[in-house]
DNA sequence: AGCGGGATTTTCT
DNA sequence: GAAAATCCCGCTT
């Protein structure tokens, strides 16, 4: 397990970007680059777990570095890495990937060719086939691996508000690479 | 380029 | 029973 996983999320959110995901499909692999995140704690009024520990929400609370898929709008799947110490419910929300080799694995599920492919939170778990089966899975196992990366001076990174929710719009907690194409906006 | 609605199901009130 | 950490399409400027 990378051990700064337990930090709170809004000191993992930026520390993940420019860090890999390898995800195996049919014994290959799609190896991708993490370029936008948004952070999510116990604390906070926008975050699933900011009722308490629930049925769904029981994952971000459990282990750091292990992955938390959630459902939404009657039709799309969005994943986080669990961030924090045990017990407490925060993680980061994977937004935007860049995929860097194998990239036509990803036809079948999306078929649809540049950066339009990984560009948003729903758009890379169809992408990449992550689905509920994948909640709580350990990303240091296979089929989806989360590999460190050094992390990127800090004029790289640019720090706003979210994107897509009500509650708690202007906390500046969501990261991204500067100028980088694959950011799904800007 | 920008706005508005529909899809569709899980979760919590 | 309503809202939701979204996306896509079609219509209007």
């Amino acid at each position: 397990m990378i051990s700064w996983l337990t930090q709170p999320s809004e000191e993992v959110a930026p520390r993940l970007l420019g860090c890999l995901l390898e995800r195996t499909l049919e014994g290959k692999t799609v190896l991708l680059k993490i370029v936008e995140t948004e952070a999510y704690a116990e604390t906070d009024e926008a975050s699933h777990s900011f009722k308490g520990k629930t049925n769904r929400t029981s994952i971000m609370f459990g282990e750091a570095g292990h992955l938390y898929v959630y459902f939404t709008y009657g039709m799309h799947y969005c994943c986080n890495v669990v961030t924090g110490r045990n017990g407490e419910g925060s993680a980061v929300l994977i937004r935007a990937l860049e995929p860097l080799s194998g990239e036509e694995l990803l036809d079948q599920y999306r078929p649809v060719g540049g950066v339009q492919r990984t560009n948003g939170p729903a758009k890379l778990c169809q992408a990449l086939n992550i689905t509920a089966e994948l909640n709580g899975h350990s990303l240091a196992e296979p089929p989806l691996r989360l590999i460190e990366q050094p992390p990127l001076h800090h004029d790289e990174i640019i720090r706003t508000s979210r994107i897509g929710i009500s509650k708690a719009k202007d906390a500046p907690l969501r990261f991204y690479i500067k100028a980088h194409p694959y950011v799904s906006k800007l």
